[in-house]
DNA sequence: GGACGAAATGTGAACGCAAACATGCGCGGT
DNA sequence: ACCGCGCATGTTTGCGTTCACATTTCGTCC
């Protein structure tokens, strides 16, 4: 920096405020610095900046170390958006997303003095770790605990819910049963609460419900069961996965989709048109989500006053293919 | 620090050498400056470390910006390997891996001070922007160009695509199909060349090559002509995606897998276990590619001196499953 | 024409740490 | 008894930046 203020025939100081885009600086010495900068190819030093100013354009990602579609979606998503507003991301995976390790995912985080922090919890006990959070760290929770009142930025699992439910009532089924995520997923519960709504609203008969882990596999062995249930006919699944383990279960037990069952997804990931059948699914803004979640971090970030509280809720859409139709088996998309 | 230092009843100097496990420190003061840091909760500043040491606990990890399940997977195997070595990981997604886009993702990490640098460069653009790389900076690539000198991990394309073809083969197929990645990738590259290697060694005829880009859209597209010719009947695709959308347009077409059809992907997806027909496919192993790019980098890091520019090649597995037969229809999975 | 204020620039210090160098202490060898 | 050497610890310095404050420059108003 000494160098550059050398070159340019001014101060440190200055080469400092043109670099920070101070207010005071005269347009000539400006482009005279610029020059100077550009000619020795200076870099500020990101660290000393850190050390003096205790923060950094650094913004620290806690999400769960896992190949499950939605989170790695929401993840690269969020990287995309962070990076164009100047910030870079530093993810750290945690195995498991208990108390313990989320604590000290964040820990690690704190300890390089993230600008802020993002947390990807979709589960219960990530609650606690982020309770204690020293002061006021700018944090954002990702489909974390709706019932928490800190900032949170979620998909709306139970109006996906309930879209991908009603769309199969109106196809004319009499009921929709669902294979759920694990129960202590918020976005497993939040469809799940979404379905029983819908059908309690339709007057419908609530069947038992199923519970899978968001693996095709789960969603292969709770088919097995499914396939031998004559009445049940329309099957919502909590993702696009589980819905292709069912529908490998219902083929081999020689029930069509949707002939005789119809099936709605939940994800929309890119493969699901290209299941036989091309399945019905609710598709989750992630772009929205990620863009939401950086615009509510930003905002902690600049206005350190003000208790940014807010909380982003994010509409899924449906996306209608040829895996619902009505029950009997006319082969036709309803509307 | 001084404040533990003071609490100790020793110099700050004394707690910085506890701290980086100094050897010249006696057991009795050690222990009584880790009480004074547990007492106080004293966490050491790494941007202010960074600034003196000009180095930080932190790998840089380009990657392209993309759902695809080998670069994903590799990005989060890499970043639970890094942890657990007490590094951090700063991830800058590209949206394109041109040049430019390359470049700039370098810098931002040098910026930060990286410790090393990864590159997930699966396509020949990339080459250029590493080549002009600052000094020694420790760098691996995976999934980059096989031809360049630098340090290298990938996953064996060539050996996966082999071991397909000759699966393919085995069962009795007269040649086998391919349905390749994009062109520009080098993991497309290879696994065309080990299908070609296997087909000419096999003293096979070769036929055209059809060409995909990852997704199940492709494959698609590519299964509306295949499934029109007769002879076909046997395809290797470039990855699991691709054969999913080729099984789709079989199915369109009324041509069963496998008895009219044989089909082997490549990634072994989690979901690829319930296909209809469940699909064979080769497995890399991801996690073992991850500690091997994390163990060379590591190596460069602690040599300074010595240029590490080794290669580490991963073997990946074939998966049998039932999308395989013998030709003519027989329902049997071959040896 | 002089004084005054705002804009532009410069000066010194401090951020928290590790490296280099300096000090003190005890021990063994001749 | 003396020297010298190794070990444990303390002191000083500087990493590259920003901040708080000091200083200069310039235009403006009476």
């Amino acid at each position: 920096m000494m160098d550059v203020a050398r070159l340019a025939g001014v101060s440190h100081q200055t080469v400092s405020r043109v670099l920070n885009e101070h207010k005071n600086v005269s347009e000539q010495t400006r482009l005279k610095v610029q020059a100077a900068i550009a000619e020795l190819g200076y870099r500020p030093d990101r660290a000393a900046r850190a050390l003096v100013t205790g923060t950094s354009k650094v913004i620290g990602v806690v999400t769960q170390n896992t190949a499950l579609y939605g989170p790695a979606m929401m993840l690269t998503a969020f990287e995309e958006a962070a990076l164009a507003t100047g910030f870079a991301v530093n993810v750290s995976s945690v195995r498991n997303l208990d108390e313990r390790s989320i604590a000290d995912a964040v820990e690690r985080h704190l300890d390089q003095r993230v600008a802020g922090l993002v947390v990807i919890a979709p589960v219960a006990s990530a609650g606690p770790a982020l309770a204690q959070l020293p002061e006021h760290v700018p944090l954002v929770t990702i489909d974390g605990d709706p019932e928490r009142t800190s900032t949170l930025v979620t998909v709306d699992q139970v109006a996906g819910a309930r879209a991908a439910t009603e769309h199969l009532l109106a196809a004319g089924h009499e009921t929709v049963w669902h294979i759920s995520g694990p129960s202590d997923w918020f976005d497993a519960a939040g469809r799940v609460s979404g379905w029983e709504s819908a059908l309690r609203d339709a007057g419908k008969e609530i069947p038992p419900l199923l519970t899978g882990d968001w693996s095709a596999e789960s969603g292969y062995r709770n088919g097995q069961l499914l396939a031998r249930l004559p009445e049940a006919t329309a099957i919502f699944t909590a993702n696009d996965h589980i819905a292709l383990g069912l529908l490998r279960a219902l083929s081999e037990h020689g029930r069509r989709v949707p002939d005789d069952v119809s099936i709605v997804g939940f994800d929309d990931v890119p493969e699901a048109a290209f299941y036989t059948p091309p399945l019905t699914t609710v598709r989750p803004d992630f772009d929205a989500a990620a863009r939401a979640s950086l615009e509510l971090l930003l905002a902690q970030i600049e206005e350190r006053g003000a208790d940014v509280a807010a909380r982003r809720t994010i509409a899924p859409s449906l996306v209608a293919r040829e895996s619902v139709a009505p029950p009997g088996g006319r082969v036709r998309v309803p509307s």
